[in-house]
DNA sequence: CTGAGATCCTGGGGGC
DNA sequence: TGCCCCCAGGATCTCA
């Protein structure tokens, strides 16, 4: 699964169609150490009353605008599912740690079978992203600031592609497929990469992240929007986990190796 | 500041 | 068939 920026904006929209105005009535938290509180505050006390008013996208983190002012930011790491329920339904998935009831009597529910997302509610005002890279496709992120950004930079342009503090988003497979798209070779030093491949590959950035959104994500496992639906991007990949087969592009086999301890694959016939 | 490595956690796949 | 072992993977922290 793995949601990245695809992911996690397809479930943003769902939430903000399906728990925008609604309030909160019960908070059951069964694994307390997924949620993260305000100093001074208890999780499921200081939600209850509270009303959700938007549902939006940040980085990798679903945030929910409450009427407060404070926020609740969720991330999903691996593994981490938000789904909606209507009244009535049994959650049939077992590794459900969070769950809120809502006023219309529907339940938001977190679950998470490694447990390595976090549901974490912020106070009103917290700057808690002030450290989040440039959204890759908000109007910051211009061709002539990814080239710029690459300057000096000697690790491999795979892990430069997902360190969040840089660029906010991007995850395994879009690092892979938007690498692919551009032709060049996920090992090689950042800086050492010409301007117009760079250029190519801030294209390629935006388009794989937008037909991937347009695709409502890449569900390789078992990834699931905020209404239990998959995805359909997995159809499209040219790279990630295909191990083996022909490149669309060359036709030489895919091939596997590891970057920064993380699986990369790509084609050694056209990405030089 | 930059980059490398350990850590967390558990389902599932591989090996026998 | 069943059991054991070990790996994947994003962010965070420590260390050089």
């Amino acid at each position: 699964m793995v949601p990245e920026l695809p992911e996690v904006e397809t479930i943003a929209r769902g939430l903000a169609h399906a728990v925008a105005g609604k309030t909160i009535a019960t908070v059951t938290v069964t694994l307390p150490r997924v949620v993260v509180a305000p100093p001074g505050e208890t999780f499921a006390t200081a939600l209850v009353g509270e009303t959700v008013v938007s549902v939006g996208r940040r980085g990798k983190y679903v945030v929910f605008a409450l009427a407060s002012g404070r926020r609740l930011a969720v991330h999903l790491r691996m593994t981490g599912r938000l789904v909606v329920q209507a009244p009535g339904y049994v959650e049939p998935y077992p590794h459900t740690h969070v769950v809120m009831g809502l006023s219309d009597g529907s339940r938001l529910s977190f679950a998470d079978a490694r447990t390595f997302g976090r549901m974490r509610l912020l106070a009103a005002g917290d700057p808690w992203d002030a450290d989040g890279g440039v959204e890759p496709l908000s109007e910051g992120f211009t061709s002539d600031a990814f080239v710029s950004m690459l300057d000096g930079r000697r690790t491999p342009i795979k892990t430069f592609l997902l360190d969040q503090t840089r660029i906010a988003g991007i995850g395994n497979i879009y690092a892979c497929e938007a690498l692919w798209e551009a032709g060049i070779r996920p090992s090689r030093p950042a800086h050492k990469i010409s301007k117009p491949a760079r250029r190519r590959l801030h294209g390629a950035i935006r388009n794989v992240l937008h037909r991937s959104i347009e695709a409502r994500g890449t569900s390789v496992d078992d990834y699931v929007d905020a209404e239990g639906l998959k995805g359909g991007f997995q159809n499209q990949l040219a790279v990630y986990g295909r191990l083996g087969e022909p490149c669309p592009r060359c036709g030489k086999p895919i091939v596997r190796t590891v970057i920064g301890q993380r699986g990369t694959w790509w084609c050694r016939g056209c990405q030089q």
